[in-house]
DNA sequence: TTCAATAGGGATAAATTTATCCCTATCTGA
DNA sequence: TCAGATAGGGATAAATTTATCCCTATTGAA
């Protein structure tokens, strides 16, 4: 486990939702787990381009944070199916307009993002 | 300059958004800078948090993507004035979503975090 | 009987982001 | 005359995040 060496501004709401939303992966989780892909293995399929290790890592944080929750079922081989708390329901309008924003532009988004790679 | 070594992912209205958004202090800028706060030395004592110098690069990044423009003015000593542009303006909404759900949550996530540092 | 699927964590490397420090220039006020 | 405000960039270090690789365990299927 990482330890971190200065202490997070916790200043206003945008730092405070930082804090727990920012994380490449996290809001994706959020979104993939409330469209009902609870599983972890379902979650790797979903988001192709994170490895293994960071999901796992992003949603135990995301536990940890009280937005979700798991269900682990006492069978093998495992099973764990991951929910939505009532917390992080109430993200999920906030990540849709976050991801609605970037559907709209995606044109002009795509094309501004090669340009400045 | 730094230059990226993996190129990102660009599937979803997510990932889009994130390449323009996805940067510590950039939702701030924009808002601060909707606020009314336009000059660069405005912006670092609104944010006190981050270092001159990245703030420089986050607000060059935002005009990059077209989010804010500035204009220099020919002026001794150096005077510029960052605005939102309409591509800038329209993300205001998300924004204000954003830091209001962290808001209207503060005492929770002040609890949360803490607990988990 | 060997391989894939299942879940997850440790150790370590690589990538990325942010911070620190220093340098350029000019004007105003103490 | 020296400090401070103004804007901004280079070089480098530190912090943080993400990726890679490997290991544990069990069951069912080829």
């Amino acid at each position: 486990m990482y330890e971190r060496k200065t202490l997070p501004d916790l200043n206003c709401g945008l730092d405070l939702i930082g804090e727990v939303l920012y994380g490449k992966w996290k809001m994706r989780l959020l979104w993939f787990i409330n469209e009902g892909f609870k599983r972890p293995s379902e979650l790797q399929r979903k988001i192709p381009g994170a490895s293994r290790r960071v999901l796992n890592v992003q949603l135990k944080e995301l536990e940890s944070h009280e937005l979700v929750g798991k269900v682990i079922y006492p069978v093998v081989p495992p099973k764990v199916e991951y929910y939505l708390t009532d917390f992080g329901q109430s993200l999920i309008p906030v990540i849709g307009a976050i991801g609605q924003w970037g559907d709209e532009h995606d044109q002009r988004l795509r094309t501004l993002i090669l340009k400045n790679a």
